[in-house]
DNA sequence: AGAAAACATGTAACCGGTTACAGAAAAGGA
DNA sequence: TCCTTTTCTGTAACCGGTTACATGTTTTCT
């Protein structure tokens, strides 16, 4: 491939005008510049990334490090990215961490080395005190507010309260939870939503609240577990829609019908929800703009440079379907 | 950041024996050694990824191009692609293509002048002429056998075959196929499949085949078109389990019952074929597999070279779930 | 002991660009 | 016309590494 020497023997200058005119950028005489784009027209020259790189120490690269892609609930996140990515120039980098905060590290370290320009990090292990070594701009999904870095969240505790209250109001009497893990930060905020609507209830027992990872498998074994100890449970929040599918299955294996005998709502809303039968109500966290957002956010951070962190909430939607649909409002 | 310079000074000693020690190459003093390691560890240093690469104009990067991350079944052959470039010291760029012979083109461009290693293109629009321009490593998926590039299939017709035959066990009396589009091979080598089991049925008629693209929602209004046109068909090989599900819903939204009225099964094996309700019987690729393999033998490529182009088949699996169960050979 | 082989280290060119600086040419102003 | 300003272009240092080559020091072997 032909690098700019080629370029500027050829067009009979030196490279310093070459690189003006391909950057446009300082003075060229209109015929100079005509010389000049003959030459990497003919040539097919385009400037080597790398060696621009080690200039300007930009790479144009931005590294997204999410727990698992496979996780239905991260592709459109990571298309997201991308396209924002992409629109402004930048490409994406795409890391599994599989939720290990050693895996986590090693990327930022890695990206580090290799110069990306920024990252975005959706990780449920991380803790503060191991980001302060880089200096990388940053921004955080679901992480909560925090001095150091920008962050994108979804309003997890509303919406929690509106999945809640949309099990009152569909007649459910007795209303479990099963919440993700105890020390992932939407799971926590769903938990106490969940709670700040039933506290009160007559009915309310802190039995009633389960934990299991966002899978559906230990969802399965937490549902029956649930539903044998208390069969008088007619809804169920599951903190996310894996989990929900998770005790849907469950259910369906004891052979109780939802959502008449008991109802169940999700939280995420992965496309999988309408593709289920029953179609599975969820909380709709707007994925596709978050994550825009959160790029948007990093690209302003890399170029405009950072004043101060901004903690942005994304209000989520309730969506209504069978498997909470207890009154039959739904008309097909 | 610390560079070589920095850690040569401290060390006293020059570059060339810092580069010397990093790499392990040459020879070095012990004590010198010492002295150096105590410099790296002291300033933190690591080399700079980019100066590397501009030297051996390597970059330990991968791309990975695919239409669209957001399709269930390519996440999991990014997790293997990013798993296998990982352990072997290499990092993926994920590009979504969205089917556009432009945007591959694009990528592919971008990828090239970033000094990206090598590709992994997952595509459904490729011409090969289009692709002569580049001389990147290059590993296909889903191509076929192909003179300059080595790839990566699942055995597509024998899946189809069965899939077709399994329909005709279970006591399917009229097979219908929804085929994939015209210009997707493999979409065609499935409808090939299908064909050659049933071509000599006395029922057979080219009417039971109709196109749709590989999503739910096109493969809705084909069915339902399909059943309208002949309600005596009692059986569907799905060209993917995206169009399966579709089919599903179609027929679940006119009220007939699957498996006893019609059965149905998909192709491609995503996760969420286990997590509807009734579970989707399919033919299963080895995603993971493939995508490993792929990574692996792009990497071969890049770093031993390659003397020919490789073709190399998966064979796919039946699963025999509820959706084709009219027989109940399954007990849960 | 002397020569050859092995070990140890530094200098400087190179990868492919960008850019500060300097000098020359053209244009503008008095 | 002469001086200042603006336009134009080239030289060379620099980004941060790698490595061929030269040179010097030890070891090893006869």
């Amino acid at each position: 491939m032909a690098n700019i020497r080629d370029v500027a023997k050829k067009a009979g200058v030196s490279v310093a005008t070459v690189s003006r005119v391909v950057n446009k950028n300082g003075y060229v005489k209109k015929s100079t510049l005509e010389k000049v784009n003959k030459a990497i027209s003919e040539l097919n020259y385009s400037p080597n990334a790398i060696a621009v790189s080690l200039n300007n120490k930009k790479t144009k690269t931005l590294g997204l490090i999410l727990p698992d892609i496979t996780n239905p609930f991260f592709p459109e996140l990571a298309k997201a990215v991308e396209e924002v990515a992409n629109q402004n120039g930048y490409t994406m980098i795409l890391c599994n961490s599989n939720g290990l905060l050693e895996k986590e590290m090693e990327h930022i370290e890695m990206l580090e080395r290799k110069y990306a320009d920024g990252i975005i990090l959706a990780s449920d292990s991380y803790t503060e005190e191991r980001l302060k070594g880089t200096d990388l701009p940053m921004v955080l999904l679901d992480r909560g507010v925090n001095p150091n870095h920008s962050s994108i969240t979804a309003n997890n505790f509303s919406g929690a309260v509106m999945a809640t209250k949309h099990l009152l109001k569909q007649g459910c009497k007795k209303i479990a939870h099963i919440a993700g893990p105890k020390n992932v930060l939407t799971a926590v905020d769903r938990l106490k939503g969940y709670q700040s609507v039933v506290r009160d209830s007559n009915w309310y027992d802190g039995d009633l609240i389960i934990h299991a990872n966002y899978n559906t498998k230990e969802a399965i074994t937490a549902t029956k577990k649930l539903l044998e100890m208390d069969s008088s449970i007619d809804g169920i929040f599951a903190s996310n829609d894996l989990i929900a599918i998770g005790c849907l299955k469950a259910i369906r294996s004891i052979g109780w019908k939802v959502p008449d005998d008991i109802a169940v709502i999700g939280f995420d809303g992965i496309s999988l929800t309408d593709l289920i039968i029953p179609q599975l109500s969820t909380i709709k966290q707007p994925v596709y703009e978050m994550g825009e957002a959160a790029t948007k956010l990093l690209i302003n951070e890399i170029e405009v440079g950072k004043k101060e962190s901004l903690f942005k909430e994304f209000d989520v939607t309730l969506i209504h379907r069978e498997s909470t649909d207890k009154r039959g409002e739904i008309n097909e």
